[in-house]
DNA sequence: ACCTGAACACCGTTCAAGT
DNA sequence: ACCTGAACACCGTTCAAGT
């Protein structure tokens, strides 16, 4: 009764303490369950109100927290590319950037798809409408997008990647990774993750090498160490992508 | 009445011939209509009760040719394997095959996706279920995979690609390219075919690059002219792709 | 044979009504 | 504020009945 009667100020503060009616936090509650049944039976498997009656709510509960159906699975992407971001970037770091982080970030990637299929199959199967997206979901995948741009313009200017456009080279190697990920979690690769890993392994190298500067023949050519950075780069066509 | 009292022996004769009570061919137009809705207003708003009112017959008239709505779906995704394969090999041999044939061959990809994009969601959108799938659909889809497995492996011989396992090669390339097609037809890229057409050259190229054979290195060390073909080769471990 | 129309068991969404 | 229950306008699919 005391803490109804004092509610804290800010909207923030009050999502995190209220005490709701029959839920303690439905929204929450919510997306977990969507995540859940796509991951077990599948996108279309996923009603608003098997929704309600499996967390204990009626089935037009959910609009008090969502404008729509749509808008749960958007809500479902942009957690998913939150979360993507972050282990991108983590994988890049913790490799020591360079030629050793941008393998770990490709790995990291097709792990991100294959440990989270429900988000990614939503992130990137076409259920949230592009012309009425979320301009929070435009913006968290824009952000994912960015990790693998700057990845690219830092390899460029340690002459680790050609000095080709920034931006094209991004979209082809996520153009790339996207596609095994797909197949991995699509169940097109033999059953295992020992298969999914040898694609995994044999994609990054293939795409490290289509995207390489010409390194073996410019060190022989011209003698340069591999630390000097080439200063063709040219970093600026990268910053504003083509969207 | 003449021919009604004489049908024509064989089934598929007997298909081609009828008059039927409405229409004339009802699986056809059911196929072309699923095509043109996908197309103007995206998969969800493909109804059967809808068809069948736009086609002037009953809304349960489409069971006398599909079982149930994923059957029409699946007859749309193997209609588009048949024609991406034909489309695939007419760019391969168009091209001269080698390597202006593979560059062929992956704009003729992107190129389908980019005319055809009702076909080309329905066959890799994951909307005809893995595990009920037609056998028709998998065979035609695996025949479409095969061209490219089949290209690789000629340009292997040439000594134009490095001597990896074919089949991974061509998950890896039909990876990339099909993530290229999906930026162009999910209106990722800027709007605009020349923004595609760049994608694509970009991407092919950096793919070439990518699983080349080491040309330059090999044919400064041993001095191989580029004609006489590499017999590391393995040609037999992609015939059977894990599947 | 091929098609129809009513019926069934579902959907997402809206809205006046409750507490 | 948050939730409910009835109602609305849809679905895909089945099936006895028509011609």
């Amino acid at each position: 009764m005391l803490e109804r009667s004092m509610p804290p100020a800010t909207p923030a503060a009050r999502a995190r303490t209220r005490k709701p009616y029959h839920h303690g936090d439905l929204r929450r509650a919510l997306i977990d369950h969507a995540v859940t049944t796509i991951r077990r039976h599948g996108v279309d498997a996923l009603t608003l109100r098997s929704a309600g009656s499996e967390l204990g709510v009626s089935r037009t509960a959910l609009y008090r927290h969502f404008a729509d159906k749509a808008a749960l699975l958007a809500a479902v992407a942009i957690e998913g590319f939150r979360m993507l971001r972050v282990e991108l970037v983590a994988a890049w770091e913790a490799g020591g950037q360079g030629r050793p982080g941008f393998e770990r970030m490709g790995a990291a990637y097709i792990r991100f798809a294959v440990r989270n299929p429900s988000h990614y199959r939503v992130m990137f199967g076409g259920f949230v409408d592009q012309r009425c997206a979320d301009p929070e979901l435009t913006r968290v995948a824009a952000e994912a997008f960015q990790a693998l741009v700057d990845a690219l313009q830092e390899q460029q200017r340690a002459g680790l990647v050609r000095a080709d456009d920034p931006g094209q080279l991004a979209l082809f190697v996520w153009a790339a990774v996207h596609g095994v990920a797909m197949l991995a979690i699509d169940g097109q690769l033999a059953a295992g993750a020992k298969n999914v890993d040898t694609l995994t392994a044999f994609a990054i190298e293939r795409l490290r090498t289509g995207i390489a500067a010409d390194q073996s023949r410019d060190a022989t050519r011209r003698g340069r160490p591999s630390g000097r950075p080439d200063r063709r780069v040219t970093p600026n066509a990268a910053s504003r992508r083509s969207t």
